[in-house]
RNA sequence: GCCGAAGUAGCUCAGUUGGUUAGAGCGGGCGUUUCAUACGCGCUAGGUCGGGGGUUCGAAUCCCUCCUUCGGCACCA
């Protein structure tokens, strides 16, 4: 019996909407179940949306909503939009279940009695954007976390659990090393080593300060870190300890693949095994990180983001709804690797590929038979060919065909697809060589009757081998075929032949035709599509500011509020108008410019402040700038000591610079 | 700066036990067929295989070095 097949998603965040990113993710799941489903496999495909932390309370409550009501909203879209995408999920869990919740807490309870938790105080910055906690190194100058510019992280003082992770290195070194593809990519694998070799430390798993977020047993002061509530999705959605589910997937001989983004692949190979390691459970098969991908070469910022909607894209009929969708990101991604989504190139695979390649291939073989033989499927011996021809066919439709599989286990769609592609061209190429019409001029039907045999055998076979990419169009053909839908069936492999020998349609066998499958677009029409579906002109509005995103969605920076501090607060903090008077780069540290600065004192300060990524130090000379006069010195090291910090906002490498105006005296005080 | 990956035809890429004229798909160009969605098929791309040096009878493929790009880490008082 065969292993049972459980692929997940990440559980999106909905703080945001479905863009082409999570659709991408989400699409490749859904594929892969399909092919693993019509092998035969039990198959169970997990998505959904992780609704818990203080980002979402605060979210609610600007909108004057509960944080249920607000997620309630949130999730249903996502729900929504899968569907739309011939995604058939068998499970949309949300973290805001009532089951999820109460499972949850079994997990944490398991850990609890293995002895990884104690109750510890913390104090450092949490910025809300990344529902984590920063150290001071990684903020940016004002206490501004780099992925979240705009809003500060905030000192938080609490009571916290810690989960013992810095004592799970090894065991978790061990575990990659006796497991190598735990991790996949490899590149990705290694990074990930090397970060665990680097030391763990022990990992604030609850919080105090908010409420929204699920209880920790017996105290009930605390919420779950959002990751720890988060992470143990994959396994509470099959239903908790001893259920039918859990038994057959999170077992160790299910095959379970959790599919994720780079950006949270540490959370992935990192926490979510020492966890289950030490509640005593079953590890994943594989966590796999796929790339990001750009848009038309442009990377998906918010506003880009929103502009390319894909549900609006699965509704294009023109480009084969949902289905060329899907073709495009399984066929022009390398999966793992970073992709481009363009347009154009959208449009020119969609009229090669589908057009003129598979579609043009239906048609001219059921144009033939209807000609030839009576719009039947013509019988015929497949052992006892009467051509050269049509033997070399046969040869490479089974090798094809059978090369297929092996790129879909390996999680490699793109190349799937293209092998794929590659029976139907050599079916093409077969058309000409066998010319049925110049056989019917000869009068030879056993040629005629084998060649579109051959050929209807060759499309009935695509028909199995699209379907798990395009499962509409894939079932379209068949149609036209005069065979029904496809659909997986437990138990029954229906690729188990394709390599060996064919199962022909037997003769007499209707068909079906009913026009073109994948009607190719002319140029006219290329042009208009283009221009409904491309985000308006990339350069320009990419300048307009993306501020309020889109309606309906405030922006999280509008509406980050940070505590209120007594003005006796602030007045500690001394800002001074500073004069830039040299400006030189640190050797060796890619952000860091040693500045002096003339703040109205006898001697200039010096000042090392992380503006190398966006300022060229002689951009910098004569600025008169905002400077923090009152802050500890800090020693960077080889001499290198800053008195004092700038203000500044932005990420790293787009930062905007706080100055004053040229009346303003250096080391006036502001206040 | 450290660690890792990569830099091959217009585009996306394949190509490591080193060995004949360096490959595929798409796009472009030329030719051709007519069953077909003006679609197919055939031919065609003359690319310093990032630069330089070395090992070898012989290197895209091994070694050294430099450049560039992309990740991860460090640096942001």
């Amino acid at each position: 019996m065969s292993r049972p097949f459980y692929v997940t998603t990440p559980i999106y965040y909905v703080n945001d909407v479905p863009h082409l990113g999570t659709a991408y993710t989400t699409i490749v799941a859904d594929a892969l179940r399909r092919y693993h489903g019509l092998r035969g496999r039990e198959t169970f495909m997990l998505t959904g949306t992780d609704e818990h932390g203080l980002k979402l309370e605060r979210e609610a409550v600007s909108r004057g909503l509960s944080p249920k009501a607000f997620v309630d909203d949130m999730s249903a879209r996502f729900r929504a939009a899968w569907p739309k995408m011939s995604v058939e999920a068998d499970h949309f869990i949300r973290t805001t279940d009532p089951e999820h919740e109460r499972l949850v807490q079994e997990v944490w309870k398991r850990v609890e009695q293995n002895g990884d938790l104690y109750l510890g105080s913390y104090e450092d910055w949490y910025c809300v954007g990344c529902e984590s906690f920063k150290t001071e190194k990684e903020l940016l100058a004002g206490n501004e976390c780099p992925l979240h510019p705009g809003r500060g992280a905030e000192k938080v003082r609490e009571e916290t659990y810690f989960f013992k992770l810095a004592s799970y290195a090894d065991r978790l070194l061990n575990y990659y090393d006796a497991h190598p593809s735990f991790i996949e990519p490899e590149s990705r694998r290694n990074e990930v080593i090397s970060f665990v070799k680097g030391g763990l430390h022990d990992l604030s798993v609850s919080r105090a300060s908010f409420s929204w977020g699920i209880p920790v047993p017996g105290n009930d002061k605390h919420v779950m870190y959002v990751w720890f509530d988060a992470l143990a999705n994959y396994w509470t959605a099959l239903g908790g300890f001893g259920s039918d589910a859990e038994r057959k997937y999170w077992a160790p001989n299910a095959e379970v693949v959790h599919l994720v983004g780079k950006d949270i692949l540490r959370f992935h190979t990192v926490y979510w095994p020492a966890f289950l390691m030490s509640a005593g459970m079953p590890l994943p098969s594989k966590v796999f990180a796929h790339g990001f991908l750009t848009i038309d070469g442009q990377k998906m910022s918010k506003s880009l983001r929103n502009a390319v909607d894909p549900v609006r894209l699965a509704e294009t009929p023109e480009l084969a709804g949902a289905d060329g969708l899907r073709y495009q990101l399984l066929r022009a991604v390398a999966f793992g690797q970073d992709g481009d989504f363009d347009h154009a190139a959208m449009v020119e695979r969609y009229n090669a590929d589908l057009g003129k390649n598979l579609g043009n291939l239906l048609s001219r073989t059921l144009g033939l038979c209807s000609k030839l033989t009576a719009g039947k499927a013509p019988a015929f011996d497949p052992g006892a060919l009467p051509a050269d021809i049509d033997r070399a066919f046969l040869r490479d439709r089974l090798e094809l065909a059978g090369q297929v599989p092996q790129y879909w286990e390996s999680l490699a769609p793109h190349l799937a697809l293209e092998h794929t592609l590659r029976l139907a061209s050599r079916a093409n190429k077969y058309v000409d060589e066998a010319a049925p019409w110049a056989a019917a001029k000869a009068g030879n039907q056993p040629a005629i009757d084998a060649a579109l045999g051959l050929l209807l055998e060759a499309l009935k076979t695509l028909s199995e081998l699209l379907w798990p990419a395009m499962p509409t169009k894939a079932n379209e053909l068949r149609k036209q075929l005069g065979l029904g839908p496809l659909s997986a069936t437990v138990g029954a492999d229906a690729w188990t032949m394709h390599n060996t020998r064919i199962d022909p349609l037997p003769g007499g066998h209707a068909l079906a035709p009913s026009g073109a499958l994948f009607p190719t677009i002319d140029k006219e029409r290329e042009a208009e599509l283009l221009s409904r579906l491309m985000p308006a002109s990339t350069a320009p509005a990419a300048l307009a500011p993306a501020a309020g995103g889109i309606p309906g969605h405030p922006s999280a920076i509008a509406d980050s509020v940070a505590p209120a501090i007594s003005y006796d607060d602030f007045a500690k903090v001394e800002l001074k108008v500073g004069v830039v008077k040299t400006a030189e780069k640190v050797p060796k540290k890619d952000k860091l410019l040693k500045l002096t600065v003339d703040v109205g004192e006898p001697e200039p300060r010096t000042v090392i402040a992380g503006l190398a990524l966006t300022f060229a130090p002689d951009a910098l000379v004569g600025q008169r700038v905002i400077v923090v006069a009152n802050l500890a010195p800090r020693d960077f090291g080889k001499g290198l000591v800053s008195h004092g910090m700038l203000l500044a906002t932005g990420p790293s490498e787009k930062l905007v610079l706080a100055t004053a105006p040229d009346s303003a005296e250096p080391g006036a005080r502001l206040k």
